[in-house]
DNA sequence: GTGGTCTAGACCACC
DNA sequence: GTGGTCTAGACCACG
């Protein structure tokens, strides 16, 4: 089961694509596995102190993305292969880096003070 | 004059936040000294494509947040001082390592994995 | 539920102050108690004619004046009470005259020709 | 020659608007006979504290009226007759009491009341 | 359905 | 030309 714990709301980006990004990154950390099952609408409402709708929103954009599949009246579960997780890892991977070096290049950072900045503040983020 | 050549938009922040990040990345990239106009509302809205409209909302926040100066009629500019510089750049440095370690760490990928990721495709991002 | 039947449009003054204005007599005439709803955004955008965003503006105008209160998804109502009734009340009338006086003897127009129209005209005006 | 002495300019119209009204109450006021010169542009705009493109439109727009006459380089200078400023005043007249009314009704202020008020301000506001 | 925000286009006043 | 404001329409999150 996909965890929750460290779902940190940025107010940014729309949170219905918080909730889908973090579901994404649960699966490319490997933490799920072909057939389990996500959070119901109500419990993850509950516990990120959302409304439901918002939920809803996310799952179904996900289901139209074949990620999750959903049954009128059963939990809805994760529909996924190995091969798609390594796509959506090296992905979200990429993606991260890239957006990091973007803008590291447009402040002038240079390559070492940006490794070793994130090298020096890698143990200060909890897990 | 700072440069949009390299402004990218992605349509999951506002573009308005967009174009604030764009210009303090300019700030503590040194591209910007105390008293450089910063161009117009008109000109950069149509250099971007979007509403002179938004242009302003995000001139309006910097001029709120003392970084720089308008008077109708006359052109906007920038008062900023070293100190300040140095402000910007720490703060968007350390939360640009903050928010992509916390990816890292929702992916369960390891500090070597993401620096040498970091660090293979420094080269093919453009300045 | 206070009443926009009689609100006339002039297109002299931005409607968001007209839509404040009609809002504050209607508090002034007694119409209105504490706890009253307010139409919402749409119902009364469309009654207008305008943008709801445009009632949008006049009700965050005065919910910043504390007059009316309002919470995501829910109905906005009226906060007031008796003493800020009167207060208001005061306020509109004396501002209404002076501007009436003001406008008469920019005209040259005798007091007794501008309370004689007024009293001629008083009638002729619907309630 | 018209008066702008008493002109208090408001924020609530536009300043081209309000240049317009103050000469219409002039001409009411039977300040000015036919022929009379209206300021110049530059004199006027200095006495206003406004800008000289912002009294060319009120110029422009009362010439569209037939309420001024402009030639190049010379003065302009009203061109209006007994019969058009008596009609100019019943209208301006017949509006302000109108609005007056309009409002007091709004209100629910009586007749009585409202003249009482105005009667108790008039010799409040200087002429 | 509700309130709140973001983007868009037109207009006003100024240099 | 410049900055500033008003109105318009679409979208997001909530009850």
């Amino acid at each position: 089961m996909i965890s929750f714990d460290d779902f940190i709301p940025n107010d940014t980006s729309p949170i219905y694509l918080q909730i889908i990004l973090h579901i994404k990154r649960g699966i490319a950390a490997g933490n799920v596995v072909d057939g389990d099952e996500v959070p119901s609408r109500r419990s993850l409402s509950a516990l990120l102190g959302v409304n439901p709708n918002t939920v809803q929103k996310s799952y179904h954009i996900l289901e139209e993305e074949g990620i999750i599949f959903s049954s009128p009246g059963a939990k809805s579960c994760v529909t996924i292969d190995q091969q798609k997780i390594a796509l959506i890892r090296a992905q979200l991977l990429g993606d991260q880096a890239k957006e990091m070096i973007h803008a590291m290049k447009q402040m002038r950072i240079s390559k070492e003070e940006a490794l070793a900045t994130l090298s020096s503040l890698w143990e200060d983020i909890p897990s």
